[in-house]
DNA sequence: ATATTAAGTGACACGATGTCATAAGTCAAT
DNA sequence: ATTGACTTATGACATCGTGTCACTTAATAT
């Protein structure tokens, strides 16, 4: 996390050092962005940069949290306005993170921070749908606006597996669309499919039930 | 890939090289590990290592292609043994890569990759379970080796499908367990918990069938 | 023997990182 | 207004890593 003077920063010059290093993230990957860039852009010295950050990765993770803070937010709202309804909630968010990502110039930061997946920008995108894993409230907040009657589980540890398994396959989804140039036609009729077998089970046996 | 130059190279020197190279990569995770260290282990100039590959990525992802060609001939052969049960040979294979990533002390160098996955590392992944791609006979010889009557698919597009979503979410137990230190007992319940839940189906529509 | 091609070398230019001594700014108390 | 304590800002610097290249050495063909 940045430092508590990043915080006392004025509005101006925080939202100019953000932009700045958004701008250099989306350039460039993680692994080949480089701080000079961000502080020329900023138009402050290294030494401030420095004081703000733990180094480049620290303003990195930052951004993304606050790029993914918001699209929980429109999560969580579609939830409601679909009256609980999880399938097509996740739907719908991931139409929109496909329009998003090919059409806002500026969220080439996110394609990079997709494409190169470490595993702390895959549980950004976990907490995305799913709440700080720390905060037990997060979870509940989620599970309560849910339509548990429409899934197919028996408690709460199942009801977070479930999110575990949508997140994991929307995220691929994504990456797959970003990864290979697919259509959006293409990477919708993908998902549909993969949802589809998620939805009615992977085993021939659970007719049986 | 690497360059013709390198596989001139006698066996022995070959293997010293890619044993130094695996030895950086399990000391420090891709974008730490240095050139320098790789080549004062395999006692090369650094002139040298330029000559058999591109960069570090280079050396590292033919490493990790190795390995992943490795386990997918036990995943294949883990089909034929158990008579092509699809869900029962990724529980073995995920059994088994949990005791070799925390047994096998040179297997750090999966570990770094896992933990920092790219989306050519997930691609991997995929690969191991699924073959290359670009090779549509890869698919059709996993395909030819399950027993598709115990699986709940209507065509080879849906099939791959499958594959795509077991992937995913047995690859994600993994990262889970190694970033979270979790003990093998608890990966394990995690995972079959997650592979119930995809065998029965996430939505309860689904018994009304 | 000589020429040609392939393999090996390490010094070097370049660029990036993180630190640190020092300077500049802020502000409350006197 | 001055002091002093504290916070913020700076950029030069030491260090390290990368990729290249002119050159050497080895191997192979003629």
């Amino acid at each position: 996390m940045p430092t508590s003077t990043f915080f006392n920063l004025n509005d101006l010059k925080r939202a100019k050092l953000l932009q700045a290093a958004e701008k250099e993230f989306a350039r460039a990957p993680l692994s080949q962005a480089s701080i000079a860039n961000i502080v020329k852009l900023a138009g402050i010295s290294r030494g401030s940069f420095y004081q703000y950050f733990d180094g480049k990765e620290d303003a990195f993770y930052y951004l993304l949290k606050l790029h993914t803070d918001k699209r929980r937010a429109y999560f969580l709202k579609l939830l409601q306005e679909k009256d609980g309804d999880l399938m097509a909630s996740m739907d719908q968010v991931f139409r929109t993170m496909l329009i998003e990502l090919s059409e806002e110039e500026h969220l080439q930061f996110l394609k990079n921070a997709v494409l190169n997946v470490t595993h702390e920008i895959e549980d950004s995108f976990t907490e995305l749908f799913l709440g700080k894993q720390s905060e037990i409230d997060a979870v509940n907040q989620v599970k309560n606006l849910v339509d548990l009657k429409k899934i197919n589980i028996v408690n709460k540890q199942e009801f977070f597996h479930v999110m575990q398994i949508l997140t994991s396959v929307t995220f691929r989804n994504l990456v797959d669309q970003l990864s290979r140039n697919l259509s959006h036609e293409e990477a919708i009729e993908n998902f549909r499919i993969e949802m589809d077998l998620l939805s009615k089970g992977l085993s021939k046996a659970n007719k049986q039930v």
